[in-house]
DNA sequence: TACTAAACGAGACGGTACGTCGCGTCTTATT
DNA sequence: AATAAGACGCGACGTACCGTCTCGTTTAGTA
């Protein structure tokens, strides 16, 4: 949750085993099974003490989440700066229709109740796609590839926008050729 | 849930003083105020008979919410078809950044979990959004104001997308202003 | 705990189920071992239950106990009233000697804490011993064995307290032999 | 606990803090306040050493008692002996009216459970009580103001008894006027 | 109008997880 | 070496809400 404590350290090592526990049993079977309880069980750490170092069970399994994703979508270079958006996007909806796309949509689910939750999972992840895309953004701008009238932050919220509502609103997320079609439409505009 | 009983008979009044009651609850305190035995406690219809109309708590708070705002976003009509959409899009945004919207936001969370919610939520909600949506592009293609190779349900997820990320995501909801920059980039397209 | 409901009922059943699982544990492994969640996984009520019956474990203990021990120690009479005085005093001492005994204490002490367990007990155990004393000494009174301008309530105390004091307080109870000391010295008295 | 050592020195100031700490919890909130945490905050001394010399909370607790009650009831000397016993009795009955008393309770129910801790609380509490009655019993003999054929140990328990009775039991701790009366019972016998 | 079958109210129940508390042990760094 | 500081495992606590159930009572439709 916070700040890490020193490496190699107790605390360090009773996180590490708390997350690796939380990661497995939500890989396996979702946010449900990611239980307080079996995450103790599993892990060795009792409860009292992951009430120690997390205010609940969605912190726990959000940064278990992304201790378990560290790295999965890697910004693309594709020379072009459309082609990177389009790649990026691509990237993020094969992540989103992967198994772990279903737990990811848990968690932006349990962190809408919980403030906490929801501050870390905003840290933990979306603040670090948001990021990538400004600066897949500010590449394209620099080619003059992308209008300038337009923020970047509409840009970004025009490109996620889509991929997310498909994915919380329990229709299929989006595949890799409708990723296509997205950001086709994104970049061309709807209008004519 | 299911199909409507003859009004006035009594599974009638059942019915709508459990949606009225569960209702209230959820404007009041959110889901999580609108517990089974809170809705059994203000409505004075018994646990069990609620749960022979409903499947589960999550279906009979959709169901509530939806009565409750029934019809609440109307479709627009302000001559230009370009016009019509971001009047919508600013409707629903208005809606998304009123205190119902976090009520929404947590049944799109509380629909994760369970394939029944899901599927009634967006019979009740995402469904008419986006025949609404249906409408207003015909309207357009047939002024010849949007581009016609883009498919209607790409259109649609790139115009409401951005709104159901940014309510989920727990970032702001988009104020009416940025609705119209939102729509504004949807119509012209982020490139040049 | 309160007034028994009509037996046979799904109440009656449950609360049966506990005290008997409860007594069990008591009686195998002492105050210690009835847990409430051993009584739960041992009855097959629930916890949640179990709580709805009595307002916590030790109260349930004294009801499991006093359920086991239901009349244990009978009235004597053998025809002599201080003979039945001596007697009483044996019988409850052997009670207190018997590993039961040691169950009392812990259920004495835990009541301590506690007003409502206090309460319970007094109810359950202390109140009947000190009325089956006041009937032998009533009986005793009539027949001219006993000095009339001693309150009973002395009485009880004198002939009760030396019991209780030896068990809690962790010395040895009270033997068999020792009993017929105690009762002849309260009888006789320590003066001259 | 154990033997102390030499004073001045830092086990002994340790010791000391611990104690004063304790006691002061004890007089506020009775065992159940007396926690080991509690007593490590207040005192300053860490938990791990307070484990070194003491082998739980309860002995802590009954150490820091004995010490705050050093020497609280003193031997009686009336001139006569039977006067003294009954004013012994009286001092140790207003001892259990104050709220000292519901502590000293509630440490004879902590020891139930932990030989260790009922060791202990004989030896700081019982043994000196005991004796003392002893010592009086001896003078009274000599005096010829009591039956010699009653042994020391039951004329013990027949005085000290009736008050540790009421003590536990939770009825009302017996009044310095009832104490009276259970002396002048003990002496003069109930039989006639 | 009486009768029966279904629906209902009331609420107890089993189950699962929650988050908390206190004990006594153990580690780490300090003095 | 003895401490302070405090993290940790353990095990129990009492609570909350879910969804199911049992048991009478009420209500509609039918006979």
């Amino acid at each position: 949750m916070t700040a890490e404590p020193k490496p190699g350290s107790r605390s360090a090592r009773v996180r590490a085993a708390v997350l690796k526990a939380a990661g497995e049993l939500l890989m396996a079977g979702g946010l449900t099974a990611a239980t307080v309880d079996a995450i103790n069980a599993r892990s060795g750490v009792s409860k009292a003490t992951i009430y120690k170092h997390w205010p609940n069970r969605t912190c726990v399994a959000i940064d278990a989440f992304a201790e378990h994703m560290a790295r999965t979508v890697p910004l693309p270079d594709t020379g072009s700066a459309r082609g990177d958006l389009t790649e990026q996007l691509r990237l993020v909806c094969a992540f989103h229709a992967s198994p772990a796309g279903a737990v990811f949509a848990q968690l932006l689910a349990g962190a809408t109740a919980d403030p906490q939750a929801g501050r870390l999972l905003r840290e933990r992840f979306l603040a670090g796609r948001r990021e990538a895309i400004r600066v897949l953004w500010r590449r394209a701008l620099a080619r003059g590839e992308v209008r300038a009238e337009v923020d970047v932050e509409v840009a970004i919220d025009l490109l996620f926008g889509p991929v997310i509502y498909r994915l919380v609103s329990g229709v299929a997320p989006i595949g890799p050729e409708q990723a296509g079609a997205i950001a086709e439409a994104a970049l061309a505009g709807l209008g004519r």
